[in-house]
DNA sequence: ATTTGTGCAAATCGTTTGCATCTGA
DNA sequence: TCAGATGCAAACGATTTGCACAAAT
């Protein structure tokens, strides 16, 4: 222990990520620490539970698949993440919790943020009786173009 | 058998459900012609293959879930159903393949058809480089309201 | 010390597939 | 007849869970 408390070098300054869980209500455990900073420490990102686990276990970080799953959920539940539902098979997160839509490329199963001042939802019918909106989701799905015409 | 032929109060009239399978390239067998019965003889519908697999065996369809998942699939293929990804867990099916929009309500698992009138997404956001759009979905979560304020 | 998290492996769940049998043209 | 369908059960891949062990407060 001697490089994780006070240097200066993080991306998100010293503690911000014990404190980002200690106030999500998580223990800031060593894989919870580790995943957050992944998750957190280079701007947004969009995720699998196995491209984390993958990444996470290239990092060094001695971590199981069931932790990551179950890391994935607290921070979604604890609101730092997002789960998005693009692709029937997988299930993806992603660490821009603001408003906002995406691309999805088919062929990669990648997801790319798009930021919400791009897309305009107008002339949305009234929900079923009884409901209220909690979310919108844009999906807008994307292909290579085969090749230049 | 003394009831399927050719009465005339089947809802897509005498053998409509022939003709498509038979136009989508499908060979009308007894599992596909009853299946499309049910998903196309009432308007637009969704379903999943749980749910289709229940309401066929509940009408005294003979039919195996598996089979169930394969006529799913060649419909979709054949483009008389569309899939749409709303829930992670289950793949949802649509038999109206138009052009439209969806409400889902989180708490049923339902969805529910929005028709393209009522949704216009402005302000689109060119797609990636070399990509181009295949499809843009919308998808209003819903939930129940708690109780009337 | 207690409480909470973690890892592993086994259990689940939706979905797909292999293969022997059956059926429609 | 014979290609194409169907059913069953086994195979699968993503995700969850039970439980013994380890770590955080």
């Amino acid at each position: 222990m001697h490089q994780s408390a006070s240097a200066g070098h993080a991306h998100r300054g010293p503690d911000a990520i014990g404190d980002m869980l200690r106030r999500a209500g998580l223990r800031p455990t060593r894989q919870r620490a580790a995943l957050a900073a992944i998750l957190f420490g280079q701007g947004d990102r969009h995720v699998t539970a196995e491209t984390l686990y993958d990444e996470a276990r290239q990092a060094g970080v001695p971590v199981s698949l069931a932790t990551v799953y179950n890391t994935l959920h607290q921070f979604s539940d604890a609101g730092l993440l997002r789960a998005i539902a693009v692709d029937t098979t997988r299930t993806h997160f992603d660490t821009n919790t603001g408003d906002h839509h995406h691309f999805y490329l088919e062929a990669t199963n990648e997801v790319i943020d798009m930021p919400a001042a791009f897309i305009r939802v107008e002339n949305l019918p009234d929900p079923p009786e009884g409901c209220e909106i909690t979310k919108v989701d844009v999906i807008v799905r994307v292909r290579a173009v085969a090749n230049r015409k």
